[in-house]
DNA sequence: AATGAATGAGTCTTCATTCAT
DNA sequence: AATGAATGAAGACTCATTCAT
């Protein structure tokens, strides 16, 4: 019925220098205040006072409260994405290639804990599990695609790669958690410390 | 002229047969909402209109939803501790102990999808993460120890015992979460699953 | 998704004697206000503090502005209709018949100017035209109906009877609008000079 | 720098060819959205981003959305009352003049849907209701003199002439509404419906 | 124990309008 | 003439909670 306005159309609005910064602007406070009070109990309001505008702006920028989350979450997922394959590079030892993903994935989230802890939460809203597990889909595949290699040229024991994937996730998430939120390690030992026990398990040598 | 403490206390009041009846019927309809449509989208509203009885009622029983919410999240973990001890009975072994405490993990949670869910994004609420918190340390204590002794006796090789532990709970986590939710195994499967990569990891024997 | 809450289930919830007394409270001051400023100028936090009630107890009673617009449209058209049948009676002189649902449509009209208003607007928004045409509907088959049995009768010329009907109509609508609401006629001279009109046109004898 | 006196002044700004296109344009679709979705539910964005263009040339051709509507109406009455004036010419036979003007407002109404359709929401909309009164009283004060004429010469019955006058604008305005927006007749079949039912009404011969 | 009613701060979002460039 | 950006009051609606009965 209603011819959309402002941010809704699908497109992106041609935006000037000082819009673009505007945007980021919007962008990293509200990634600040969704991962510190969650994104529910914070609201646009508070989102653009922080920010020091009208209420309008935040409209003019983006569709809606739920889109900005979104799109946060895409483009860390696609950050996330970028930096592992950066780090992998050109090997051609798959067990290297492994390690260099896992490695990268947990420096990744132990730099970025504001992001890890949107995406946590993200996994929880059927809103955004949506989203996540497009993203998820993405990195588990790439691993396993890894894995699975390792497996054929007689590497590693032959298990099913992409729950071994699965596996490398929810240690480097735990980890990370635990370990960054509280400072009890550097995001290099922590790297270490995953890489070492998605190796090993807990009775590898 | 009845002095209206109501559930504000923290004790519970006393309540007959029906009354207990009820109070587990809002608690049963609750964790099944605040599962499917997460906990803040979910009102005390809706759940009462689901349960089938007024407004007043809720509150007859809860002090505050947030206080139903984490009466949910306290009773899970301790069922889950249980579950847990239950299954790894008075064995001797220690490696025999932490397979059956994993095992048993596994299983507790892929038969209780709602709850996994409910945890998963009471961690992301700094209002419940608290409980979490807590919960978990004890979680964590119990399989930790249990894996100190065995690097005592030697059955497995020196590594950070409390890093192991949530290593474990990650991968249990997030198998569950992927394998469960999209009914892709069976509870018996999946912890199987779970425990083979939790020993083993991707490069192990 | 959502399990709707309060007032917008389909059914009406069950009132007490107190409840039904602030329903029609809320519609009669709601129609005035309508009816003065206009559908869209009037909103919702004019209407409650109008009434003296906070704001929550307008979505107690009613879904939403929109449907309460549409029940006071619904309860004024059959109550046109109801007015109409009665004042006409069990005739079986056709002619008699048409003159007194003429009249008592224009009785109507006269002694419900806000309602008249409203129905005026309600015609020109397409969200609330749909209500307007189906009651319209009715009302005009029934005139037609009437007139249709004149014409085989023989007692007035033949004539597309349903055209007949649309024409009182609006005779009655716009001799209302203009002369009740600037007072210039009483409501019983009005109705005379519309059945009058309605029955020669100008150059009838 | 010039002094921002824009579109407030009631005098038009001196426009240059283009200018004069561009609010053509504006005005063109403007009246196409207040006609089908209504003047409130149409914002201004809407009406800019429809025409592609920024939200600052709308306030540089007018000086409000109010102020808008108000040309449109003015200049849709100016245009009514000019085609009927033309339509008649210069007759000497009241008759003929009288049938002559019903037609041609019938005619206009058929052709300009949306205009009748803001004419008939303005009626309702006190804001706009002025501006309409004060173009009614033109269009009928022209019809009523003319019938008031025919009386006089013995060439239909004696009524009031301002109460005929509405009766006809009444009987134009309902019949275009239903039997043109609903596409069942053409504009010249209507034309002479509505003659004939102003003329005989209901009994007339 | 339980209900219907009420509260009112708070939510997201819209929109007419203005302004710097 | 025209644009993108900004304003901020206002809008419809929600919801945890309380209260009288």
């Amino acid at each position: 019925m209603k011819t959309p306005t402002d941010a809704s159309q699908g497109s992106e609005r041609r935006l000037t220098a000082r819009g673009r910064e505007r945007r980021e602007q919007l962008i990293a406070y509200a990634t600040l205040r969704f991962a510190r009070d969650g994104f529910h109990p914070t609201s646009v309001s508070e989102i653009v006072d922080g920010v020091g505008v009208g209420k309008g702006v935040f409209y003019w920028y983006f569709a809606s409260k739920d889109e900005l989350f979104i799109e946060i979450l895409r483009a860390a997922q696609q950050d996330l994405r970028r930096t592992q394959l950066k780090a992998i590079g050109p090997t051609d030892d798959p067990l290297e290639a492994i390690e260099a993903g896992i490695r990268a994935g947990a420096l990744w989230m132990a730099e970025h804990p504001d992001l890890r802890r949107l995406f946590e939460f993200a996994r929880t809203d059927e809103t955004f599990a949506k989203v996540m597990r497009s993203g998820q889909r993405q990195l588990v595949a790439q691993a396993a695609q890894r894995l699975s290699t390792a497996v054929e040229h007689g590497l590693i024991p032959p298990r099913d790669p992409e729950a071994l994937a699965h596996a490398i996730l929810g240690i480097t998430n735990q980890l990370t958690m635990v370990y960054i939120d509280s400072a009890q390690r550097r995001p290099e030992e922590l790297a270490d410390l995953v890489v070492s026990i998605c190796r090993n398990g807990y009775a590898g040598s």
